[in-house]
RNA sequence: GUCGCUAUAGCUCAGCUGGAUAGAGCGACCGCCUCCUAAGCGGUAGGCCGGAGGUUCAAAUCCUCUUAGCGACGCCA
């Protein structure tokens, strides 16, 4: 469906046009009044000097123009040039009601040209439990990937895991120390190595801490550290199979907790995947000429024309010929053009590695590895804080689990649904988890990702005012009045929408008929944000409708048949949004 | 030092491609449940949009300078 504006802007600019005017001062935008109209033309203002006429006189003559025009109820010139319209309700009506019609996308329709978008989000170690600061690149990875695929494109999300270099030897070592007698250690071993692992999750991730503890005070344990990762990438057996098995162990785990978050990827690529590209990487940049020794370390110039500082080559190889984080992220790009050859890469990345990622995207294009049709981005996001406004820590000060952190928030709203309601106590439990994850996440995604911002528990479950709670709450009020009205027998969503008689429907009308633009406005600028605060705009009409409306006192069946189906629609397009933020609606609360 | 980001109400944040009187939420204060869930709705108070110049008919928004905070700046990831 053609978008409510651009269909409002096609009638105002064939006003311009109709009087001689340039058409392009048209466009139209939503208005920055609300008492006085609901969309804004000013194009006369900056037409006013190109046809050295007073902008109001412009405005009349379009204004008079567009008299009786079906998709206005009224256009106004005003004073200094301004052009008021407001949308006619018969028409905002048939255009809800097409919306409502199309189930699925509500009149969102998809990109014209589908695309083959890799987003690379989400970054755990292995090994390592998830900790909060996973948690921003796996919301807004995964809201970004939903709403892409909500957009037409194919979307690959990948994980890209932490599976590489000396944490791998330190493990190892560790493990090493306390079960020399396992097969894995024996050299002269060549029988099939056990399919269980040799150690649980819990183990695993006890054993890592401590390894790094040891490694830091004893230089002989950090030798073998070091020469056991050498050895493991040099292809020694039995720590391959350890390492599959460490891989297992943790990804099984970090599954099940990317699961609590609604977090998904279709591929669990690692570092470790990128390795076989290497060398022959490697080569070719050498070969072509890119490629050159600095202070002993091999090197890419990245500098551009244009920079406004020094950028620093892209290191390829360190002095010691090992490769490196960039190495690694260089050959990731090899392997995904190699299978997938997408159109675009999307990195969910802390935003403090902009200018190291600048380095290897300028790198990868110089050499090659990207064709100029794919495009790549950088995302960056901004820190979590505490309230104190310094990086989230536990109240010891540590770094606080993910596990931890829901598992405190999933309290606190049980203990609140039980305050409130009476429910049996695992039904209240699901409802915690559902409501608190909403919290978690639209306080997160409410904000512009790219800034700090500050995760304040008692905030995001104290629920009140602009949180996912609110908007949930919104939707469970729907769903309620929804069974209502069906359990008379009646069919919801079928009517036709009436014209809006008060202002409050009128405005919900409008909000809804938003909905494509906005969604589309959010994904070009990647912006999750723009899907909470239009989200919130919803709602709130919603609100204000609901509370002026007696939908289930309604008489009239014709005009409580329409307000169903308006209540159907809010209620789907609401839906659709929470879904694209990775998040669900309970059905009571 | 160089470059970048940030600065909007007491607090946490929005503000679309420059437009009319800069908006929410929390907190404060005042109303509203015999009525579809009051986790709600309505209202009041609260602002030199960090500061100074400039561009423009019009600047929180664009440009320059400046102050403060944060971050990044070749062998970590």
């Amino acid at each position: 469906m053609e978008k409510i504006l651009d269909i409002i802007t096609k009638e105002v600019k064939k006003g311009f046009a109709s009087q001689g005017y340039e058409e392009s001062y048209g466009r139209v935008t939503l208005s920055n009044r609300p008492d006085l109209c609901e969309y804004q033309c000013n194009g006369a203002l900056a037409a006013a000097k190109a046809y050295k006429k007073a902008p109001f006189l412009i405005a009349d003559e379009v204004a008079e123009a567009l008299k009786g025009n079906s998709v206005f109820s009224s256009v106004e010139s005003v004073k200094p040039g301004f052009l008021n319209l407001k949308v006619n309700e018969a028409f905002l009506a048939e255009y809800l009601f097409d919306m409502l019609k199309d189930k699925e996308r509500f009149g969102c329709e998809k990109a014209e040209e589908t695309k083959r978008i890799m987003i690379d989000y989400g970054g755990p170690n292995v090994a390592k439990p998830l900790h909060v600061g996973h948690l921003r690149s796996a919301i807004i990875g995964e809201s970004i990937k939903r709403m892409g695929r909500f957009m037409g494109y194919e979307m690959i999300g990948d994980v890209h895991l932490g599976d590489w270099g000396l944490q791998m030897g330190l493990i190892i070592t560790e493990l090493k120390e306390r079960k020399p007698d396992l097969v894995y250690f024996d050299e002269t071993y060549t029988g099939d190595y056990p399919l269980d692992p040799p150690f649980t999750i819990s183990e695993l991730e006890e054993i890592y801490p401590t390894a790094s503890g040891k490694s830091k005070e004893d230089k002989a344990y950090k030798d073998a550290a070091m020469e056991a990762t050498f050895e493991l990438q040099h292809g020694r057996k039995g720590y391959q199979a350890l390492l599959s098995h460490i891989l297992n162990v943790s990804v099984t785990d970090l599954k099940k907790n990317y699961e609590k978050l609604n977090v998904s990827f279709d591929l669990w690529k690692g570092e470790s995947d990128a390795q076989p590209f290497i060398p022959d990487m490697v080569e070719k940049m050498k070969a072509e000429g890119h490629a050159y020794i600095s202070e002993g370390a091999l090197v890419v110039d990245v500098k551009e024309e244009g920079d406004t500082k020094e950028i620093p080559p892209c290191m390829i190889l360190k002095s010691d010929g090992a490769s490196l984080y960039n190495t690694t992220d260089l050959a990731t790009i090899v392997w995904r053009m190699r299978d997938y050859h997408p159109d675009h890469i999307i990195y969910v990345v802390d935003k403090r590695q902009e200018l190291y990622f600048t380095q290897v995207f300028r790198c990868a294009r110089k050499t090659g590895l990207v064709e100029d049709g794919t495009k790549l981005t950088f995302l960056g996001f901004g820190t979590m804080n505490g309230k104190d406004g310094k990086p989230f820590k536990t109240r010891e000060g540590g770094v606080m689990r993910l596990e931890s952190l829901l598992a405190e928030i999933n309290d606190e709203m049980y203990k609140k649904i039980s305050e409130n309601h009476t429910m049996e106590e695992g039904a209240a439990r699901e409802t915690a988890k559902t409501v608190a994850l909403s919290a978690v996440k639209y306080g997160d995604l409410s904000n512009q990702a790219s800034k700090d911002y500050i995760f304040d528990v008692e905030r995001f479950t104290s629920f009140e005012g602009n949180t996912g709670p609110y908007i949930l709450y919104t939707i469970v009020r729907m769903k309620s009045i929804l069974a209502k009205y069906e359990a008379l027998g009646k069919k919801a969503g079928d009517a036709k929408l009436l014209p809006a008689e008060t202002e409050h429907e009128k405005g919900l009308m409008l909000e809804l008929s938003r909905f494509s633009g906005a969604m589309e406005l959010a994904w070009e600028e990647l912006a999750p944000h723009k899907v909470c605060a239009y989200m919130y705009d919803l709602a709130n009409a919603f609100n204000s409708f609901y509370h002026g409306t007696k939908i289930m006192a309604e008489e009239d069946e014709n005009r409580q048949a329409g307000y169903i189906s308006l209540l159907k629609l809010t209620k789907g397009v609401l839906e659709k949004c929470i879904g694209l933020l990775g998040f669900s609606a309970p059905d009571r609360m």
